[in-house]
DNA sequence: ATGGTCGATCGTCGA
């Protein structure tokens, strides 16, 4: 494996309204994977030559309009598995996942966009919740297959208190249901450790601010973009960060890149 | 504060 190996996860908010702050980041930061979210846009408009001019493999799972997820990689993606297992009736894009041979090393990592779940009591929450329980079920069936594993995405879940600025005004919203929370937590539960949270324990960090009521300018934010790691995985972690300062450029998405850097 | 902001798409939904 290279030394060290920096894997990005970022919602853009829009592959087209973003493309010019997604190259410009990737020129600026040079992840060797990145793991976008809510790129909008089907298979066939995604910018791929844009990315693969700076020296990326792509691989999308796209739809029209809405969601879409895609994964950026300096190394080659093998086994790209497109959708999350479970469920052969949902449409959505929101999962997708693909090996990568790093050096003398195979790592799995996904690109996922957990669904918002907005508002409680409809039918959107339920498919939040039996979303996140077929998660679980194939992300026990990842670890146990026993290549590191780099689960990376947009989860829509607020894991603790501390992990809103006002958790307050956040209590009747689908992102910090006790649900959605336990179902994080039965993430965890499985063995897997969240990268952000153990590198950087220290309250007010955050990943996302709305474009509402000046926000950002508050710090008004919520911790809800994570990398979920396998035990074997967490063996090579060397340090995570979250590039707060997107968010003050120009047009920005209204999440920030967050990333790990590991080493064999 | 009874709005407020974006993106995709072109009236309105999703976040």
């Amino acid at each position: 494996m290279q030394l060290p190996m920096k894997i990005t996860t970022w919602n853009i908010n829009g592959v087209k309204a973003r493309l010019e702050a997604a190259l410009a980041y990737l020129r600026q930061e040079s992840p060797d994977v990145i793991c976008l979210q809510e790129i909008k846009s089907v298979d066939e408009g995604f910018p791929a030559e844009a990315f693969q001019d700076l020296g990326y493999n792509v691989a999308t799972h796209g739809q029209k309009g809405f969601n879409g997820v895609a994964l950026l990689s300096k190394l080659p993606l093998e086994d790209v598995t497109r959708g999350l297992p479970g469920d052969d009736g949902d449409l959505q894009s929101r999962w997708i996942e693909a090996l990568v041979p790093a050096g003398d090393k195979m790592l799995r990592v996904v690109s996922l966009y957990l669904p918002n779940g907005n508002p409680i009591g409809t039918e959107k929450f339920s498919y939040k919740l039996a979303w996140m329980k077929r998660l679980q079920a194939h992300a026990a069936s990842l670890i146990a297959d026993e290549t590191p594993l780099v689960m990376a995405g947009d989860y829509n879940v607020i894991p603790e208190p501390e992990d809103a600025k006002r958790p307050e005004a956040w209590v009747h919203d689908a992102l910090f249901q006790p649900e959605s929370r336990r179902a994080f937590r039965a993430l965890l539960n499985l063995g897997l450790t969240d990268a952000i949270r153990t590198c950087h324990p220290e309250k007010g960090v955050y990943t996302f601010w709305d474009y509402q009521a000046g926000a950002f300018q508050k710090n008004d934010g919520i911790r809800i973009d994570h990398l979920l790691l396998s035990g074997n995985a967490v063996d090579m972690l060397r340090s995570s960060g979250i590039d707060k300062f997107t968010r003050a450029a120009e047009k920005p998405s209204d999440h920030v890149p967050v990333w790990v850097e590991l080493a064999a």
